[in-house]
Parts: structure tokens; sequence; C-alpha cells
DNA sequence: AAAAATAAATTTTTT
DNA sequence: ATTTATTTTT
């Protein structure tokens, strides 16, 4: 009924401001209007690369509130969470402010912010932490331990390998499958292990619990069993979000799928994808969510996007012809009418430090040829491909920001910092007190599991701590100052209220952390103390803790690029390095992809299946390029592991000659 | 028995 | 460079 009213203010609307509508009609092509103003209730825009999907669903919300939808009954689901940022900031730049009260966010970070409101429901409190995957397969680690008396040295090993337990449980949980299903059907070798397994979730889950804590999957399952299970509350929010909008649909698992079936019937649904973009299957993303949409929604408009607005006619031929290879797919013929451009080329270097010298000579001359850093990219399939280029990039003083790889938040004097603030936002956050409490010296494992078990009993690990009534055998020093800090710390966040986030973190470097940091890295203290300040930089935008702690938890891009970036000073003009993944959605003007060589991309562990998502991931890659497209490999490879560097890349060697230009690095760059 | 020190190995992609 | 396995020290 609600969209009902909705729609006749809609046509209300429609006849009473013709402004807006010729300005829609001015800026969008056909099918990007007919996909903004559509009144159907659920809508499938398909849409290729470089097509404006993403622009067609930030106008429909416009739209919407253009015609008076109040914008707490949008819902704007997306990928990542720039991905989320960008479409705020281009809806608040289209309607001259940003919405009050529009829901935007990635299904995670709506699922925690849901979740939080109901926590008691599933035996947590709202200040629930949420588990990275370091901390998920700590927790694997201690319930395989749990189980030593039926799992030999060997067998344990087995399971905490490459994450393979978290894998197969994680694989059940989102894939609706039961774990005996998963390991019959992908993990034969471990037949004989389903009913450990089943224990080992048990476990997990149990940790989870005790903890406070939700994992990732968490956000999304017990989101979904929210609704199933609590009708009144599923009501609830169908009531409130009469339209909700879904971007990069094809990357969605089947939870996700069935989230957005849940508002079915009270809401608008509309999404948009494109199945040759589908490249997070290790995430079990299901292709066959937007190629069954149609079926599932019989009554559902669908609307193709196939004009390509971004890159020149040879780039999109490229593409084409790439992606021509993969025989499962929607057929589609992308096609561009842009001026036409040079052909994209096709380079071969001896090894990858001749490949870094190529390219940084090519970025030389397409800046002289008027061209800015920040309009380049150099993409690859995995963060370790960019090694050499960063080396030169370096050395010539070319200021570059990174993108996807080695996380900020990994690094361990973050991670240790964090650990305080987990502990005093979540007291029952067992694997942020084993951090804690593993710093001190002369305080190890063993004393933890005792200290903690202690704790716990008590109810309140926090006061119990401070109280100082427990005290471990050996390592008394460093537990006594650990209390104490942390008593001060407490103190603190209690008194200070609002007194912002960045401010405890300096009162952790000053009461505990400072000394730790300077005995554990004599020799990359300043460094690291950088680092840490940086964190505070951040913090200090957050309101509380706990917004500080989620946004941390969900998204890391807050945090990417590090001390180079620096050096350039942020947010002035630098070359973009980034992992394909990473790069999805957006766009240069010249792109490079590098390290495509066979056994690095496609990726050697991958294996026949994934040879089609290997592909997509390079057509992601070079449908990213507007004007300038250079494909890079070599074949002799410098490092250890990197290994049967087996020459160029299957995608390379199928592609049509008429395609592309070959060029020989060493003329380029030992040339003269 | 536990913790510290030393040696070895490990890196796809991300919420 | 950081986790993980192994040895040495307390």
């Amino acid at each position: 009924m609600e969209t009902a009213e909705n729609r006749a203010f809609f046509n209300q609307y429609r006849e009473a401001d013709e402004t807006w509508l010729e300005r829609l009609r001015r800026e969008l092509n056909e099918a990007q209007f007919s996909f903004a103003t559509s009144d159907a209730e659920v809508i499938l825009g398909l849409a290729g690369p470089g097509s404006g999907k993403t622009c067609a669903l930030v106008y429909r919300a416009a739209h919407l509130i253009k015609c008076g939808v109040p914008p707490q009954q949008i819902l704007l689901l997306t990928f990542t969470n720039k991905a989320a940022e960008e479409m705020k900031e281009r809806l608040g730049r289209l309607l001259a402010s940003l919405p009050e009260g529009l829901w935007a966010g990635t299904f995670h970070s709506i699922g925690a912010r849901i979740l939080r409101r109901h926590a008691e429901l599933f035996r947590r409190r709202s200040n629930f932490t949420i588990l990275d995957e370091d901390d998920s397969s700590s927790l694997f680690k201690q319930a395989v331990a749990a189980l030593s008396h039926v799992l030999d040295e060997e067998e344990r090993r087995l399971f905490l390998k490459r994450g393979l337990l978290g894998r197969i449980i994680s694989r059940a949980r989102n894939s609706e499958m039961s774990i005996r299903e998963v390991i019959e059907e992908e993990y034969s070798f471990a037949l004989d292990y389903i009913p450990v397994v089943e224990e080992l979730a048990r476990l997990y889950e149990q940790k989870k619990e005790e903890s406070n804590a939700f994992d990732f999957d968490d956000l999304l399952l017990r989101w979904l069993e929210l609704f199933q299970e609590h009708p009144a509350i599923r009501e609830e929010y169908r009531q409130r979000f009469a339209h909700v909008l879904v971007d990069e649909f094809q990357d969605t698992n089947i939870v996700q799928a069935r989230l957005v079936d849940q508002f079915a019937g009270a809401a608008s649904l509309c999404a948009v994808g494109d199945d040759a973009q589908s490249i997070y299957a290790f995430r079990y993303a299901h292709v066959g969510n937007i190629l069954s949409f149609p079926e599932k929604y019989p009554h559902a408009q669908v609307i193709r996007m196939e004009q390509n607005y971004r890159s020149t006619p040879e780039i999109v031929a490229l593409a084409n012809a790439s992606i021509a290879f993969n025989r499962v797919q929607l057929p589609k013929k992308l096609f561009s009418k842009n001026p036409p451009g040079e052909k994209p080329v096709v380079v071969g270097a001896r090894n990858a430090r001749e490949e870094a010298l190529y390219v940084l000579d090519r970025i030389q001359a397409l800046c002289r040829g008027g061209l800015s850093l920040s309009d380049i990219a150099v993409l690859y399939r995995s963060s370790y491909l960019s090694t050499e280029l960063e080396l030169a990039l370096v050395r010539q003083g070319v200021p570059y920001r990174t993108y996807g790889g080695v996380k900020f938040l990994q690094k361990s004097h973050i991670k240790d910092v964090l650990a305080y603030l987990k502990v005093l936002h979540n007291p029952a956050d067992a694997e942020a007190w084993r951090r804690l409490v593993l710093l001190h010296p002369g305080l190890g494992p063993a004393t933890f599991e005792r200290l903690w078990s202690a704790l716990r009993e008590s109810g309140n690990p926090l006061g119990a701590a401070i109280s100082g009534k427990y005290a471990p055998a050996r390592g008394k020093e460093g537990w006594a100052s650990l209390c104490r800090a942390l008593a001060e710390l407490h103190a603190h966040a209690d008194a200070g209220g609002g007194e912002g986030v960045d401010s405890l973190i300096k009162l952790i470097l000053d009461c505990s952390y400072g000394q730790i940091l300077r005995r554990n890295y004599p020799d990359q203290y300043e460094e690291r103390m950088r680092g840490i300040e940086r964190l505070a930089e951040n913090a200090s935008r957050y309101g509380s803790l706990g917004a500080f702690l989620e946004s941390l938890a969900l998204d890391d891009s807050l945090f990417e690029g590090d001390s180079e970036e620096e050096a350039a000073g942020s947010g002035s003009d630098c070359l973009t390095l980034s992992t394909i993944h990473s790069a999805k959605g957006k766009e240069w003007e010249a792109v490079f992809v590098i390290g495509l060589n066979e056994g690095s991309f496609p990726s050697r562990r991958s294996e026949d299946q994934d040879l089609a998502e290997e592909r997509r991931l390079f057509y992601v890659a070079v449908t990213r390029a507007k004007r300038h497209l250079y494909l890079s490999t070599y074949w002799e490879s410098s490092r250890g592991y990197d290994l049967l560097a087996g020459g160029p890349s299957l995608f390379l060697k199928e592609l049509p000659r008429e395609c592309f230009t070959p060029v020989l690095a060493e003329e380029a760059v030992w040339g003269f």
C-alpha cells in the first residue's frame, strides 16, 4: 500500500516538475532513463562495464527522493564500502545535499546495523565484536586444540592448514549446505572427519557466543534468521523500506539473495549487475542469482544497457573478444560509439624488472602527453606482483597509492592498539584479551588461559582485572601494569563519554603500549608510532568507540596506502596501484595490467571451473581503461616461489591478432 | 611446564 | 615482514 502511495506521488510529480525530468532526459540515455524512472515493482538492470549502471542506480534513488519518497524509506545495498560512499556522494551532488536517513552500505554493514538492535535475540549484546579472519582462525585453532584427544598432531595440522576448517564451515553456511554436503562435494579427502568438523563448528559457535562476537558470515546469516524467525521484526523493516536497490548483483551469494527476497512484495526491488563481471566466487558469489532473477520474479522489468560510454571501440573489441571464450553467459553485445583510439598494446618483457621499467617509461610518456598521474592505474591479479614496480616508482620519486593487498590493519602494532580498544568496548572479547596479555613479558598462552577462565567466571572481566584480585603465578609485573593501564583507560573512557577515540589511543600509548612498542621494535619504533598516530587521526572522526571499531572491522579502505603516500602528500596527484578486485567499478584514462603470466594470471591455484572466473577478472581489468590499455607479461621469474612463470597468459595468447599491437619491452627500455 | 629466542615458511582475490 | 615451527632457557 505504501508503494502504491509512493507511486501516486510519483505520477503526480511526473507532471508537476518538468525540469527534473528534462534533466534526466538530457543526462541519461534511453535505457538509463527508463531504469531511473520505471515504476515497475521489480526491475533488473543488465548492464555491461562502462554502461553507467551505477549512474542509473544513483539517478533512480535521486528520482525517488525528488518524487517525495522519504529518504529513510530507501535501502541501498552495495558490495563495497567504497561504492556506498561514492553513491552517497553522487546522490548528494545530484540533490544539492545528502539526504538524511537514507541507508546505504554493504550487506555486511547493514546487517551489523540491524543486528545491533536485536542482539539479545542471539544471546549477544549490542556492543558485539565483529571478528575478522584472523580472529576467527584463532578461534578455530582453539577449537581444534580442545579436540586434541580425538585428533593426532597431523590431523590437527591438516585442519588448520590454510584455513581449511574455516572454508568448509563458511562454505556450508553461505551456500545453504550442510557440512556433510560440502565435504562430500568438495573435500572428499575429509570424509572420515565429518562428525569431527561438525563438532568443531559447534565449538566455534560456542566460542563466538562467549566472546559476544559475530563473524562476517553471521552478519548476513543472523540477519536472515532474524527475519525468518521473527515475522514481526521482518514486517517492521518491510514497512520501513519501500525501495530496495542493489548494486553489483552478480556478486551476491545465496544468503544475500534471500535477504533481498525478504523485501519482495512490500518494497519495490531493483538490482543492477553484469554476469560477465562476477569475480567473487571465492566468497560464494552465486551468478545464478542474477541469471535466474527474471524467473524468480516473472513480472520483473529487465532493462539492458549495452552501450559503453567509457572506452574506445578498440578496447571494447578486445574485451568482447576475450570474454567470448566464456561459453556460459548471457548473450550481450557491448558496443562503443566513442571516437577511435590507439590499439591496446601487448608488452613482452624478460623479467619483472624490465616490465616495471617499461611501465614507468610509458607512464612518464603519458604524463608528457598531458595526462596526470591520477588518470593512470596499474592493475594486477595478486598483490605481490606489484613489488618490482613499487621499487622503481620509489627510486624515481613517482607518488602512488596502493589498493588491496597487504592490509594496514594486519600490521601487528595496529592490531595491538585495537586490542586495547576492543577490550574496553566489549570486555567479553577473549581474542582481544589474549593479545593484550601476550604482549607482556612473562605471560604466555598457558597463563592467559588460566587468567581468562578466572576473569570470565567473575562475570565482569574488566572490573575483575581492575580490582587486582587476580594474579598469575609468573609474570606478575606485566599483569599488574596491564591492569593499571586498563583501570586508567576505563576511567578515561567512562568520564570522557564524548572525549573522542583519538584521545583514548593517545592514552593507550602513554600508559602502556608506548613502552611495549619501544621494547618490541627498537629499530622501527618511530615508523610504527607514526602509523598509530594516523590511526588516531582517523579515529577522531568517529563519534563513538563502537562506530570506530565497526567501520574498522568492515572497511579497511580507510587505511589503505602507507607511509610512501604520506611522503607524496595525500590527496595530491598520484598514480594508482590496485588489485583488479579492488579496481572494480572504477575507471582511468590509461590502464596497465601487469604480470599477465601463465601461472600468475590465471592463477595456477585455480581449477578448470575457475578459468571462466579468471577470464571475467581479466575482462574487468581491461574494461577499466578509457583510452590507453597496456597488457604486459614476462617470462623469467626473479623470485624463488614465483617459480613457473609459464610464459604469456592464456588470456593474451587466445586474443585475435588484430586486437592489439605487440611490443618487446627491451627495445623500449634498453633501446639507447 | 612455560616462556623466550631462534629458525623456517608462507602470500589470490575481500566483507 | 609476520606468522608458525623448533630449539633453548628459565
